[in-house]
DNA sequence: GAATGTACGAATGTATACAATAATACAGGA
DNA sequence: TCCTGTATTATTGTATACATTCGTACATTC
């Protein structure tokens, strides 16, 4: 079916919505828009030159990937995230990340365990250069590997979803030295689906997503969003 | 915050985008369209008596809820739920009604305690009644105060979105005699709860929805999704 | 007869004009 | 001074006209 999958490759590409919509998505997770700040549908349509309906409708999507707030007849403001939101969020992925894991050891293809074995070797190396890009992306494509082999669209989109939103504030938190401890974890999961042991596996990526919690708080980065 | 909130209690009432909204959406759970129908923007804006904006803003909101897919310059289509679908939602869930429930025990308030006690007791009523309709209606209700206990405005607007997800197939299925056992189980959860026993409400909840899709897939109405 | 090209129709995509709403500033009175 | 009501303005909500795309049917060609 593909459900997504056609909404993000057709829809983006070739419509002025979804070039909108993606614009506006960047914008929010690089930072360009502060947190409340206001969208004006006339300001960004002018900006991008196309006309409100467009950006409304970038709006409304924006607003289901849970990047931005519309209030009627007021305005759309950048969505705030709490402390809280930021825990619950952890708290829920580290669940079902654990059940992504489970699934993915029964479903995982060939290809998907050779780039996952690939994607662990190479972080190791450019965490001991310390090369942190490459690391960050790295580190995405590891879940998003993951995600993929779980074999379950309705899991995946989710899992995404998350990752997404929680992506302004977890891109900051790896530059530290958790990278290697952190591909380390990366490294039991994949042997614990490479062994088709699920319940390990199961457990190691719960683990790893609380660590990665702990890890954010401790790092002290994520307390510039307390005011809430 | 409140923000999904400020979105239900506005938007639907004083907007006609949010009247279109919940008509389509009520339509579609109530089975008026079937699986697959296309919806034309045009006819349903005849219909209610609006342009063809409102309308097609509420498409982007029941695509947000996973009710339609809107695919581009084709159409706006009934979201088919395949049997995989329906099992990865219910395994989804439990792990996260388990979360849920865990959360409750923590934060529930004493209004909510005892309007969920209520729920039991008023359940067990029209379970030895046989009034199928109320005893929907409770069950649903026992679920949306669960989620609202737990104190986390994005697990519960989470779970709710699963839940109405699944609702088009899941309301047909309690008209089994599992009304009892279902309730006996909430019963149980409850009982949890008050004791403030987490794991155990955690675990009986997480079990609850597993026992639930069993039942389902029992029940065999299920089977009618199976072309797909 | 099958395949390909083309034209037409219907639906969505986009732009814009108009209506309704909310925020703001300011004037008037207690 | 403070409160209140009103007018103004900016912004979103809605309707509609126009542009573009897609699918279908029919014709043409091999």
């Amino acid at each position: 079916m593909e459900k997504y999958d056609v909404k993000n490759e057709v829809t983006d590409k070739y419509s002025l919505r979804g070039r909108v919509f993606h614009k506006l998505r960047d914008d929010i997770l690089s930072g360009r828009y502060k947190e409340h700040e206001e969208l004006k549908e006339v300001a960004i349509g002018e900006e991008l030159g196309v006309s409100r309906t467009p950006v409304r409708e970038a709006f409304r999507q924006l607003e289901l990937e849970g990047l931005i707030q519309i209030i009627p007849n007021k305005g759309a403001f950048v969505t705030g995230i709490t402390v809280k939101d930021v825990k619950d969020i952890y708290m829920i992925r580290s669940r079902l990340e654990g059940l992504c894991a489970r699934w993915a050891t029964e479903h995982i293809t060939k290809e998907q365990m050779e780039e996952m074995e690939e994607n662990v070797y190479l972080t190791e190396f450019h965490a001991k250069k310390g090369h942190m890009e490459q690391i960050a992306d790295l580190d995405n494509r590891f879940h998003d590997i993951l995600y993929e082999a779980c074999n379950s669209k309705m899991l995946e989109h989710l899992l995404k979803d998350y990752h997404n939103y929680v992506l302004r504030i977890r891109r900051k938190t790896l530059v530290t030295d958790r990278a290697m401890v952190s591909n380390d974890e990366h490294r039991m999961i994949m042997e614990a689906i490479r062994d088709k042991d699920a319940d390990r596996a199961e457990e190691l990526a719960h683990t790893h997503m609380i660590n990665a919690f702990k890890n954010m708080v401790q790092s002290g980065i994520y307390e510039t969003y307390q005011n809430e």
